[in-house]
RNA sequence: GGGCGAGUAGCUCAACUGGAUAGAGCACCAGCCUUCUAAGCUGGUGGUUGUGGGUUCGAUUCCCGCCUCGCCCA
């Protein structure tokens, strides 16, 4: 609601702006002014207009007041929802809003629609398949999902069509370490790799943990250092042990031996787990991509050509990458110096093989469906309640599966660690004259959860002194530091079990476990979203497991408030809203009707948050949405209480306020994935 | 050496992309449960926004130098 009003007067002003002054502004920011008495939204536009008209910012702030409430007299509808103009401070123009038409609109649910055409691919989650995920991963993946809510049509906005994704680097060299692990430590063949997986289900037991301390140790191996080597092999052993390394990669990417066999059962079994964790969480793809399909379909081949062909690969001739194909890097297209582009990034080795910049971009021009005659086979692979996971095939593709190669939009869930590699395909991308694509490539960029020192000791690593001074310690599969997904959610749902196991014996206990793992998730997701993209998150048990203050089970408890009075009154929010269509709303005029009003409009303002949010790829400002407009009904809650309010008509505007409250709470909170518990 | 990001209250983070008195949470102190659930609320302490300059009506935000830290590339 708050939005339709903006939109309705940025339109407004920039007509005036151009019929009075005849100029156009790129932007006309809508602010809040820092009270509420001052109005309800504010406009610096004349502070703009100053320096260009050569005129105080007062005046012309006053002149534009004046056109927009002439404006209202005499046409209502205009400017819907407005009731006056204002000049304040040193010229911002105050809007204050028409509460009583606003609440009535508010209560009839009309908000600014969201969305427009076109298909939206969201890569998320991409955990090399050879180890259990991390909580580095779980940030990635909540982002990623919480934005994919964000844009996904739903029963409050039309949204954009979206395909999920989540890339399966199958042929690594992480998969490859944990493959030479297996063959080269524990002497496995393809048949007893199918023995152990079988074993280990038996046991319920998670092959991705094993997985995690077997690819630790086969990075410790690789050095000498680890509990395989009494003391350090010779400089001709570790040799030998890089030189498995690499033909155990070369024999992965080749496919059709045993080696790749055993790559391929045990990748799908972790990639199965990691699908599992993250369906804990509410976390679903619609299409796991593989890199073995990338590889076999011969993609790269395909986008060779075109690169060739638009002359952005090209062949050096001479200096230190004589005999590779190399691309200009991103901001030296206009190099001319004389001589070879040193800092030219290789795309083809000498030795023809291809770096993974090469088949990124070749997987990126799939994406956009700008990869002539290449798409994936399509099979099915996981079932979740509502839609089928598809995965990639070399073989026949299932004819009930869709495709995702015609993207209009990409965003890539990937940390800032991949800015480099990812400006290098946008730059392909624009160098191949695909400038369209590469405008609507967006490099959904956040930083890494790393741990405090603290947390790294408390979990019994080994840091150095240097580690120790340090503001955190990085998450580290090779060194075996980290905290698994699914170990940390399970301490979660304990620490909130024992809660709800005390606040309500009187519930059953599949019941109490299934409102432990709301509150649980809650308090992850709303962790991992809380903190701006660019932020490194220092993990640490005690913030994580903390569900008070500003956290996610916070705001879950002030929607169970909200709920126990609808129940106690034996009414609905949907009652408590229709009531509002007929009541006398002249309170909201008063001090005490403002402070109800301030609820509204911040209900009001999810619309423009959720914009917001998409625009700026920055799923935070709305987990803090949530938590603020929690916080106002913490207020109003106790404030007023609701239940012993004789004077009708009074209670009913408390009920429509509380209702208002909930229904937006339970919104945004719905686009962060976490759900509302019935009770807490 | 080059590129990117960061430095804000004791701690962890915001600040709607240049606006009005820089805000939250945690921690600490003082209060509030016979009340719609205290996973809560009220009040208080706490700031030279790393540092030095510049741009202008106005700078945490933009520009330049310097200092620290992190990541990537060579």
């Amino acid at each position: 609601m708050v939005r339709t009003i903006q939109i309705a007067l940025q339109a407004r002003i920039q007509a005036i702006l151009f019929a009075r002054y005849g100029v156009t502004l790129p932007q006309l920011a809508v602010e809040q002014p820092p009270n509420i008495t001052l109005g309800e939204l504010a406009l610096p536009v004349a502070f703009e207009l100053a320096k260009r008209l050569r005129k105080a910012p007062r005046a012309i702030a006053t002149e534009l007041a004046a056109e927009l409430n002439a404006l209202i007299a005499s046409d209502p509808a205009a400017l819907a929802g407005v009731a006056s103009v204002e000049v304040a401070g040193a010229g911002y123009l105050n809007i204050r809003i028409d509460r009583a038409a606003a609440v009535r609109a508010i209560a009839r649910d009309q908000h600014a629609k969201i969305g427009g055409e076109g298909f939206r691919l969201v890569e998320h989650t991409s955990i090399n398949p050879n180890k259990a995920a991390h909580i580095g991963h779980l940030r990635n993946a909540i982002l990623g999902d919480t934005f994919q809510r964000l844009l996904r049509p739903d029963d409050y906005k039309h949204g954009y069509q979206v395909g999920v994704q989540n890339y399966i680097d199958n042929t690594g060299v992480q998969v490859a370490d944990v493959v030479v692990g297996l063959v080269h430590l524990e002497g496995k063949t393809l048949e007893s790799t199918r023995a152990l997986l079988t074993k280990l289900s038996a046991a319920g037991e998670r092959i991705d943990f094993y997985c995690w301390d077997l690819y630790a140790r086969v990075s410790q191996w690789y050095a000498g250092t680890g509990v395989d080597d009494a003391s350090l092999p010779t400089p001709a052993e570790l040799a030998r042990r890089k030189q498995i390394r690499l033909d155990t990669l070369h024999a992965l990417e080749l496919g059709g031996n045993e080696t790749a066999a055993i790559a391929e059962l045990i990748s799908t079994a972790v990639l199965r787990r990691h699908l599992e964790t993250m369906q804990r969480l509410g976390i679903e793809y619609d299409f796991l991509p593989r890199e073995s399909e990338i590889l076999s379909l011969h993609f790269w081949d395909a986008a060779r050509t075109l690169m060739l062909d638009r002359s952005v690969l090209y062949l050096e001739t001479e200096g230190k990458n004589k005999g590779c194909y190399v691309m200009r890097r991103a901001g030296n297209e206009a190099a001319e110096t004389s001589g070879p582009d040193e800092d030219a990034k290789v795309i083809v080795r000498s030795n023809g093989t291809v770096t993974y910049v090469g088949k990124d971009i070749a997987y990126h021009l799939w994406k956009f469906g700008l990869l002539p005659g290449k798409d994936f086979g399509y099979a099915n692979y996981y079932q979740y309640p509502t839609h089928t996971c598809w995965i990639s095939t070399a073989g026949a593709s299932d004819p009930a599966a869709p495709t995702f190669g015609r993207a209009d939009a990409i965003y890539n869930v990937i940390d800032s660690r991949q800015n480099d590699p990812q400006n290098n395909v946008v730059a392909a991308l624009r160098g191949m004259g695909f400038n369209d694509a590469a405008d609507h490539y967006t490099h959904f960029s956040y930083e890494m959860v790393a741990m405090t020192p603290r947390c790294a000791e408390e979990l019994g690593y080994n840091l150095s002194d240097e580690d120790r001074a340090r503001p955190f310690v990085e998450v580290s599969g090779r060194k075996g530091y980290g905290v698994k997904a699914d170990d940390l959610l399970d301490k979660l749902i304990a620490a909130a079990q024992a809660e709800v196991d005390t606040r309500h014996p009187e519930i059953d206990a599949a019941e109490r476990t299934g409102i432990a793992t709301q509150i649980a998730v809650g308090a992850l997701r709303y962790f991992m979203l809380r903190f701006t993209r660019n932020t490194v998150i220092a993990f640490d048990f005690k913030d994580a497991l903390s569900f008070e203050g500003e956290t996610g089970p916070y705001i879950q408890y002030a929607i169970v408030r909200a709920t126990n009075i609808f129940r106690k009154a034996e009414t609905t929010e949907e009652d408590a809203l229709a009531a509002v269509a007929w009541l006398d709303l002249s309170d909201l005029a008063g001090e005490d009707g403002t402070s109800l009003w301030e609820t509204w409009l911040l209900a009001a303002r999810l619309t423009a948050l959720i914009e917001q949010a998409i625009a700026t790829a920055e799923p935070a400002h709305l987990a803090r949405y949530a938590f603020q407009l929690a916080q106002q009904f913490n207020n109003f809650y106790h404030r007023y209480h609701i239940l012993n309010e004789i004077d009708s008509t009074r209670r009913a505007l408390l009920m429509a306020t509380a209702a208002v409250a909930r229904r937006e709470m339970v919104r945004a909170l719905g686009y962060l994935g976490i759900e509302a518990p019935p009770v807490m």
